[in-house]
DNA sequence: GAATATCCTATTATTTCTATAGGGTTATAA
DNA sequence: TTATAACCCTATAGAAATAATAGGATATTC
């Protein structure tokens, strides 16, 4: 299952990238727009801050906005930042390899053998994927 | 992530296949070999029974065998039983769709089209795997 | 009928996720 | 410089899912 904290970001993703201009977006208009937590929502964009994707100012008129062109920001990066791993087991991770206790060797084990695929599948997608794309039609031009 | 169930359901599914005869195995004879805890695996067993892709047999002499061929059992199933939905969220998943709550449209839902774009990768890896292909070269002979 | 192994239900333990609370800090406008 | 409105940060509690355990019932073999 996908968490709450990568949909709501995403979301939240989508809506900056959907701006006309690059100015400053308050949390609570995005929180109140995409029906999420406030609070949560905070959190959230603080962590995609602190990662690089988004600057925020302080004050009056202040709020969140992009750094990057939405098609500079890959879904694998916004996946992991937000979700964690890409991989569903540790063994097959790109970035956070970890070795199975239970799993003697790796190049016998089924559940690895399906996994690698499965994360190739995936990394396929995320990596052919930018903000960009997920920008609905209608907020494009 | 994937469950311990999964996990542990593909590697006793993955023995079982890679017996030579298709008698019963002790569930305590997997158990060993495969590093579970055999209370556990007792459950996953059972489930999977009660799906129709194993059979059991009581009292002495008695185990689980699997009741197709490893090329009839395709990880579609596998998956669905052990992991539930292959969809990352429910309102892209085709056996176990919900409507989102928070989600006032999916056309328009940045989430919704990243998520069946991966769906359908995953779907098409789990489709073209079946448990034969998981069996290690060593066993297959 | 004794031994063996599955079958079945219920319960507990553990972990992760989600969200909230509450205060602190900083920048901006007037 | 004062009020305002935003961001910043930590802690923690509630809920849900996962993982594992316990104990007895049932079926089969010898």
């Amino acid at each position: 299952m996908l968490s709450k904290k990568t949909k709501y970001g995403l979301k939240a993703l989508t809506y900056l990238a959907s701006q006309e201009k690059r100015e400053p977006v308050q949390i609570a208009e995005i929180a109140k727009h995409e029906n999420i937590s406030q609070k949560f929502l905070e959190s959230i964009l603080l962590t995609l801050r602190r990662n690089g994707y988004l600057g925020s100012k302080k004050g009056k008129g202040g709020g969140y906005y992009l750094i990057k062109e939405p098609h500079e920001i890959p879904m694998t990066a916004v996946m992991r930042i937000l979700e964690g791993p890409i991989a569903m087991v540790p063994c097959v991770s790109l970035k956070f390899y970890e070795k199975c206790d239970d799993c003697p060797d790796e190049d016998s084990c089924s559940v690895n053998k399906l996994m690698l695929q499965v994360r190739d599948a995936n990394l396929e997608v995320y990596r052919n994927t930018t903000l960009a794309n997920l920008i609905p039609a209608k907020a494009q031009n």
